[in-house]
DNA sequence: CTGTTAGCGCCTTCAG
DNA sequence: CTGAAGGCGCTAACAG
């Protein structure tokens, strides 16, 4: 909340006091604060949100007096209309009830609001369709930035970036979260990385037996996981097997309860459906985190307080939201890294793939409005938990 | 998505085809549309927005058509200049990491979408002062309702009140939800009930040495059960013992590591911080579910896969957030139960309230307004799980 | 049915 | 530094 070019004129409390007449008082109009700060309407505007302010401080006191007595507030739209831009930002999240979703939404609307915009917000319900709908949609509005944070799966998203660029074409910002390849600014999560480091911490403290829950590879972030993960193994000469199930807790409690007996170790493709697993263990007679590790990657704040804890890879979601706003703000800006400290962890080395990623298609018929591509690492980093041999699900270890 | 009353032109997807200089082209205006149609801007208006479409179908459809062929988008803020309210809802929510409210975010999100509005968002972070800064600001941008779902804490609301008063005065809707005694309609939830009930049902199960984990009565929420618990306890002549924490997962975890040996039985306020009650008495050695019971609120679906599974009230956060926008946008109508089903479970009578709260003053060119004070009730409802006597909190008892 | 014409509330040149 | 006037994109009477 930074408090310079503030657009409020009454300190954040209501102020239709007196309103005496009960019919439906119409909002009070900037026209109005003008005449009864004795100055003109032009004056006025300057004075509340001044472009570039040019009043006489004793003016700008008497409208700003004024405003706060008749209790003014802005009428966004009408700048919107008047400006050209309104000052929303957009965001599409793929499934508000999922706690990865929700933290880059945490992260996104405290962005906003630092920058002083306000997010409107749809969920796409895992599904390509709407989602490219919904984008159409909210452009409606004619938000500052568009961030779409959704779970990339397979398939033609022709339709998706024809409505990004269309909206970047007009003017707009967009970033996405986690989908790179499209031609737009991108906040990357190193999957690949992060499950390859997390598959090589693990076989570094003795654990085999290994199975990997996904959930096929026609959803991105299953398939890099799965895939770093599978060649972290393979370098210590080690081979999964592999179990799809729906990418969800329930899946992972499917998978987990018709786990094969030899799986002595998973890995499920998010904390969610790792939780899942050993909830489907127990279901099926099994102790996790004694006789079956179970990790996942996240490291949402509920796989901290599962049990046993999972062995995870951190990935910082909320920084990752207000990263996505920022990018989108100011592509190219200074925002490389900003904001994500954390050490490498157990991920170190190659958590960083080719970080460059070249602008394809259109980009050409798009100018400036900074770079099409950018891409900031975000590094992932392994938190080993409960899950790790000799600990056992129950009886905790601590005091005891 | 109702199909009716659609403002779309172009089926959803991208049109800005044509567009040959590559320089920010203006968006294309509803003029441009009305001139490649060969009719005036009043019918284009008329036959893509049409509030009583009359407008002959042969025009109507070569301006649709010529809408999608140039990828017109309506620019809603200028509707909503002239119009005179946008086509927005506001919800305000205490903190969109908690999957509780998370969950009623997306209820309000998809009914939001049904009624053709899309939602602005703000996160409160659990402060009253920030959460009054909010709605004012919100209320800048005319959204249609406002829906505060916040965890109502001690202390004068007059802020909040005059602030949401002032934007109904305005022709603006507003719900609230589980925060009543306030001058707005609202979603309860019956705390005290639920609670009540839940107590009722664990000393049937032969459950006892109680305890509470609350978070003070300040949190009214937290209040409301722990009162409801108690009483029901005391219909047996049972007393707890009472715990208080922070009302997060940490909260609970700091109590169940300092748990009472004697308590035997713990219902934590709400089902996050039940999670971290168990958590915190594994750390200190003990086994939760077997040892000591754990039961929750909520029925967060988080909790369904804890381990032991919360023994919980189960609340329809998703129902009630979609309730909320219901009876913002029809307060009085029919919603009253709808899509609440699920039996009484054990709350029981109380359940309803004084309802009628009268309109004072009216709408000013917003659409109609009903009844202000509107309440409906939403049945809580007991579910047993794990964490009752005789289950381990590791071996599953399934199949095995 | 359709076109013309005012506004909606605000910002912003453009003169004073 | 200030006031007057035009315009943003769209809707809503009001004539034809």
């Amino acid at each position: 909340m930074r408090g310079d070019k503030s657009t409020d004129a009454d300190g954040g409390t209501a102020g239709s006091g007196a309103a005496g007449s009960a019919g439906g008082p119409a909002p009070v109009t900037l026209r109005e604060v003008a005449r009864e700060a004795g100055v003109s309407y032009a004056t006025a505007s300057r004075a509340l949100n001044g472009s570039d302010r040019t009043v006489r401080e004793e003016n700008a006191a008497r409208v700003r007096e004024a405003a706060a007595r008749l209790g003014y507030l802005p009428y966004l739209p009408a700048q919107a209309v008047a400006r050209g831009f309104s000052s929303t930002a957009a965001l599409v999240v793929a499934d508000m009830d999922d706690p990865y979703f929700a933290s880059i939404a945490v992260g996104v609307v405290d962005a906003a609001e630092e920058a002083g915009l306000i997010v409107t917000m749809a969920v796409a319900d895992r599904t390509p369709e709407l989602e490219v709908q919904l984008v159409h949609k909210l452009r409606g509005h004619r938000p500052q930035v568009i961030i779409v944070a959704g779970s990339r799966i397979e398939g033609p998203q022709d339709a998706l970036v024809a409505e990004l660029e269309a909206y970047r074409s007009a003017g707009g910002r967009v970033a996405l979260i986690s989908q790179e390849g499209l031609p737009f600014p991108t906040v990357p999560i190193d999957n690949y990385g992060g499950a390859r480091a997390l598959a090589r911490t693990l076989v570094d403290l003795g654990r085999d037996g290994f199975g990997i829950v996904h959930s096929g590879d026609r959803i991105h972030t299953s398939r890099d996981r799965r895939q770093g993960f599978t060649d972290g193994l393979r370098e210590a000469g080690l081979e999964p097997v592999l179990i799809e199930e729906a990418f969800s807790r329930d899946g992972g409690r499917r998978a987990g309860r018709s786990l094969h007996p030899e799986v002595r170790t998973v890995f499920a493709v998010n904390d969610v459906m790792a939780i899942g697993v050993s909830s489907g263990l127990r279901e099926a007679g099994r102790v996790p985190g004694a006789e079956v590790a179970v990790a996942g990657f996240d490291d949402v704040e509920e796989a901290r307080y599962a049990t046993p804890a999972l062995t995870t890879v951190r990935v910082p979601l909320r920084e990752i939201g207000r990263l996505a706003l920022r990018i989108a703000l100011d592509p190219g800006g200074d925002t490389a890294g900003a904001g994500v400290r954390g050490s490498a962890g157990g991920g170190g080395r190659d958590s960083v793939r080719d970080g460059a990623w070249v602008s394809p298609k259109g980009a050409a018929r798009v100018p400036p409005e900074g770079a099409a591509g950018a891409v900031v690492r975000v590094p992932p980093e392994v938190v080993v938990r409960d899950s790790t041999p000799g600990r056992s699900a129950c009886g905790g270890s601590a005091s005891g």
